[in-house]
RNA sequence: GGGCCCGUAGCUCAGGUGGUUAGAGCGUACCCCUGAUAAGGGUAAGGUCCCAGGUUCGAGUCCUGGCGGGCCCA
């Protein structure tokens, strides 16, 4: 006889093996055809805002994009399983430099050769090529969200929008215009962009100028001996000389005076040997030393122009090369430029766009400056300032197009000024009213937004939103005032702002504008494009305010830590510079993707991963398990060990659920259910587990503590269930009658468990838990895993110091189990723990551990459990186990006496002796017995 | 070079306001089971809490300085 067949075994088709990369899909499709996340948006709830940073529409998604998705995804499921109507609208950001470049690469054309309107229709065509890559590469990823309907910053309604928003910044004052040097190519006659640059070796001039002092700066050192006295400044850009308008100095280096000849020098302390070691002089008397800031705002001769240089202090002075005093010229160097703003100087830049120098500049008007250096070079020789000359090799930055070499040239650019309208106060405190998660995140932007210079807005290329400025033609006055631009925004909004590039200023304005100023008719329209850190910095306008499901401001913006830069700071500035608030009442950051040893991922390391490679090889499950398993605040770690160990996991939590489906096979939790007055104690306390673990897994969601919930989940399917309840139950499940109380009561409890655990994966494991909800042998309340809502414990509280008792029972148990190792070790009497029979020395002391030792027959799943005292001594093959935690309590293992029982396995006194089955013990001879009277089993 | 941040067992993580032999799960080793079976159970071994100073009766926890790493600037 094969009593298997009389037993309830586990059955469900849910397969073991996920199978992901190739069912995944599957789910998508399913997911699509319920229209699961408009289905998700109806009804009421309060609204949960997270608003979606748009990633750059060029390329595809790598393992940081998908982290950000992926961790937005799981905080929106989580809320809308707490009850909340959590909308998503992702976004894509669509203009800028690396579109136009990649454009202009495909196409083989350089910049300029085609007209604007004929490069942007190509940006767009590829930004929306990439829109839709990422698209099914963020769906793949089993992210919810309106993909039918997402924000792109290059679409007409947007575009106006940044327009929109930008002339709300002119009209109230807070955009200026000013020259600012930048990399230009003077053969190309553009300017440049840092990624438009490469670095090549570059012979250039190494000259060493003498500046004479002036006679302040002679009176604030009172040591110089009379006589000349120079301070001496080393540069390799002859022709900025005309330009010079300052000398840095490092206010921590000290200074010198020298004897030199006849005349004194002043240059850095630690540069005087190199000096004299690349002039072949001797190392000169020391006069005296003093601090750079004795000089500072006090003055140098400029050496061929009858003007003054003045000194000024700069901390990225260094004494690597050159004589520690920095020729300065603020129209032709960044640090030059940010020096000049710090002490008021004008951004002075005589050369044309061409490379030339102005006509109306003294001596050299109208030379090339590579020319005009040999000549600046020859000038200062014959005035005796010239130290020293020779020629160096260095990097120095190209052109990418043409190969020559670039330079730096004020150019006439736009700015939000941070104190027009006091911007940066008004952002600081703003900064205050917004919590950012971790903390540090608010000191990190905090330094920036007080350190960071006026935002340059202008840049000059095609692809992107113009700046919508008219300007006088003829008295140069800058149109202001929004009506003038209210019919151009309309139009932006229908047909998108490449109009702007094809129709003339005339066109675009109001009939009849005159300028206010001089009653001027003619006007010139701005041709320069935004930056794109404006177009993603208003997409509260564009999508928060224009979007009926969404609002201002929004609960949350999460992004990488490099948006404290970005968008964090970019959003900022531009809500509270247009609505006088954040756009955010809360930021979450998250830190980068990194390797298994902690360095960042990069293709000169090679150790770069691609989320396209997880997914078909362990499917997106297991990259969204990645995700939520790491303390994402920190940087985030991955391995192929790391991926291997979330792979055990997944098969852990994907199998104790499959055996659960198994185990519930007959159960009907509408009729079979036990109420809660008849459950067993043990149910009651694994009940009282239950409630725990929900309540710490929800607890962990809303606080984004995602790796709180894997850990908890998974450690829940090790111990409580496997381990514990099924491990225990096991007999009751399998060998007692279907309908057994008992065994009702046990179902009763994994059948919590599973519409819990189910429950609580969901917004990680969100094909799993479809996949395992879809697997229900019971009626499901909704048609998909993500309609449901989070479970919330309806069972009563423990009574205080009921539950410390089960753990003291666990505890001994624990023992126990010891016991039965040390038997398993010492004797082959025991293999199975139902070979054993357990007896227990329980000193006074422990009155009440033990009453019933029916159930600890059941705890310790072994056939025979008594409590006596004293032990019997131990005869060969038995164990006497000392308990390390209870002292004074002994078991003794040894072989359970009776016979097998071939059904349960049992070992009992009575088998062999039944009426009917000599094989079975009672408890199995009557469950048969009343299976076969059921009907429900016919013997052979 | 500057600003912000991180560094606990092979892996992922716990360790309020400083206080007994630093915890968990996984992995590993060994054992058991074969009625969750390319499953399941058990026992055990793993840590100079990055390093060095300091404060303290006492520091993984506070301070200073290093080292290593990340982001953002220069």
């Amino acid at each position: 006889m094969d009593w298997k067949e009389t037993l309830n075994l586990p059955r469900t088709t849910f397969p073991m093996k996920g199978k992901l990369p190739l069912r995944e899909p599957e789910f998508l499709r399913f997911w699509e055809k319920i229209d699961l996340y408009h289905r998700l948006q109806e009804g009421d709830g309060q609204v949960f805002i997270l608003h979606d940073g748009p990633p750059y529409a060029n390329g595809h998604i790598h393992m940081g994009t998908a982290l950000n998705k992926v961790l937005k995804d799981i905080i929106l499921k989580s809320r809308r399983m707490a009850g909340f109507k959590a909308p998503f609208v992702p976004g894509w950001d669509c203009h800028g430099l690396p579109i136009e470049l990649n454009v202009e690469k495909e196409l083989g054309v350089k910049r300029g050769e085609l007209p604007k309107v004929e490069i942007r229709k190509h940006c767009r065509t590829y930004a929306q090529r990439f829109v839709e890559v990422q698209r099914e590469e963020f769906r793949r990823l089993g992210v919810l969200g309106d993909w039918e309907r997402p924000y792109l910053t290059m679409s007409p309604g947007y575009e106006a929008t940044i327009a929109r928003e930008f002339v709300r910044f002119l009209a109230s004052g807070q955009v200026y215009r000013r020259k600012k040097p930048v990399l230009w190519c003077s053969h190309c006659v553009t300017a440049l962009a840092e990624a438009e640059v490469e670095y090549e070796n570059h012979r250039s001039p190494s000259i060493y100028v003498k500046f004479p002092l002036a006679e302040d700066a002679r009176e604030a050192l009172p040591e110089l001996p009379p006589g000349p006295a120079f301070v001496v400044i080393w540069t390799t850009t002859p022709w900025t000389l005309p330009a010079n308008l300052a000398v840095a100095l490092n206010p921590e280096y000290p200074y010198v005076a020298v004897r030199w000849g006849e005349e004194v020098l002043i240059l850095a302390e630690g540069r005087l040997s190199a000096l004299c070691a690349e002039t072949g002089a001797e190392l000169p008397e020391i006069l005296f030393r003093f601090e750079a800031s004795r000089l500072e705002g006090k003055h140098a001769r400029h050496p061929f122009y009858d003007r003054l240089s003045l000194f000024i202090l700069a901390d990225y002075v260094t004494l690597e090369a050159g004589t520690g005093c920095v020729h300065i010229a603020p129209g032709h160097g960044e640090e030059d430029y940010e020096s000049g703003l710090r002490y008021g100087l004008e951004v002075y830049s005589p050369v044309e766009d061409t490379g030339r120098f102005e006509a109306s500049l003294p001596l050299f008007g109208g030379q090339g400056i590579w020319e005009a250096n040999s000549q600046i070079i020859a000038l200062l020789k014959e005035k005796g300032l010239l130290l020293h000359q020779e020629e160096i090799e260095h990097s120095y930055p190209h052109c990418w197009r043409c190969k020559k070499p670039v330079i730096f040239r004020a150019t006439e650019q736009w700015f939000i000024s941070m104190e027009a309208q006091d911007l940066r106060k008004k952002a600081l405190e703003a900064i205050e009213r917004v919590r950012w998660i971790p903390r540090w995140g608010k000191d990190r932007i905090k330094g920036m937004v007080e350190k960071r210079p006026d935002w340059c807005l202008s840049r000059q290329r095609a692809w992107g939103v113009p700046i919508v400025v008219f300007s006088c033609a003829a008295c140069g006055e800058i149109l202001r005032d929004e009506k003038y631009y209210q019919p151009v925004l309309e139009r932006f909004a229908q047909e998108g702002t490449d109009l702007w590039f094809q129709l003339e200023a005339a066109e675009l304005l109001p009939p009849g504008t005159r300028c206010p100023s001089c009653g001027g008719q003619e006007f010139r329209k701005e041709e320069d494009i935004l930056d794109v850190w404006f177009d993603s910095g208003v997409s509260f306008a564009a999508v928060l305010e224009k979007r009926p499901e969404l609002g201002f401001p929004a609960d949350l913006y999460l992004e990488g830590s490099d948006q404290h830069r970005g968008w964090f700071q970019s959003s900022l500035l531009c809500a509270v510079g247009t609505r006088g608030e954040p756009p955010y009442r809360a930021v979450l950051t998250h830190g980068f993707v990194v390797d298994g040893h902690g360095r960042k991922m990069s293709k000169s390391l090679g150790n770069v991963v691609h989320p396209q490679d997880i997914i078909q090889k362990y499917g997106a499950e297991i990259l969204r398990l990645w995700v939520a398993s790491e303390d994402y605040r920190e940087d985030i770690r991955l391995s192929e060990e790391i991926l291997k160990r979330l792979v055990e996991a997944y098969r852990k939590i994907r199998n104790t659920s499959r055996y659960l489906l198994g185990v519930l096979s007959d159960f009907d939790p509408a009729h079979h259910q036990v109420p809660w007055e008849e459950l067993p104690e043990f149910e009651r306390y694994l009940f009282h587990r239950l409630a725990q673990l929900i309540k710490r897994v929800r607890k962990a969601y809303e606080q984004f503590e995602f790796h709180l919930v894997v850990q908890a989940l998974h450690q829940f399917c090790i111990l409580d269930l496997s381990a514990l309840a099924i491990d225990i139950n096991r007999d009751r499940l399998y060998c007692e009658h279907p309908e057994d109380p008992r065994r009702r009561a046990t179902q009763t409890y994994l059948y919590q468990a599973l519409e819990t655990l189910v429950r609580l994966m969901a917004p990680i494991l969100s094909f799993t838990a479809e996949d395992v909800y879809q697997h229900y042998p019971f009626v499901r309340e909704a048609e998909s895993v993500h309609l449901l809502s989070f479970p919330s414990p309806d069972w009563p509280e423990a009574e205080p110091g009921w539950v410390e008792k089960w753990e003291k029972r666990l505890a001994l148990r624990a023992e126990i189990t010891k016991a039965l190792e040390q038997a398993r070790k010492e004797t082959k009497l025991v293999g199975s723990s139902l070979d054993a029979e357990v007896l227990l020395r329980l000193p006074p002391e422990y009155e009440g551990l033990v009453e019933d030792p029916a159930l600890w027959e059941y705890l310790a799943i072994v056939s025979s459990f008594k409590v006596l005292d004293p032990l019997p001594a131990p005869e060969e093959g038995e164990v006497l186990w000392e308990a390390e935690e209870f002292p004074g309590v002994q078991i003794l293992v040894r072989r359970a006496p009776g016979q097998k029982c071939a059904r349960c396995w049992q070992w009992k006194p009575e088998v062999g002796s039944g009426s009917r089955f000599k094989e079975l013990c009672d408890r199995c001879h009557s469950v048969v017995e009343r299976l076969q009277a059921e009907g429900r089993l016919s013997l052979s």
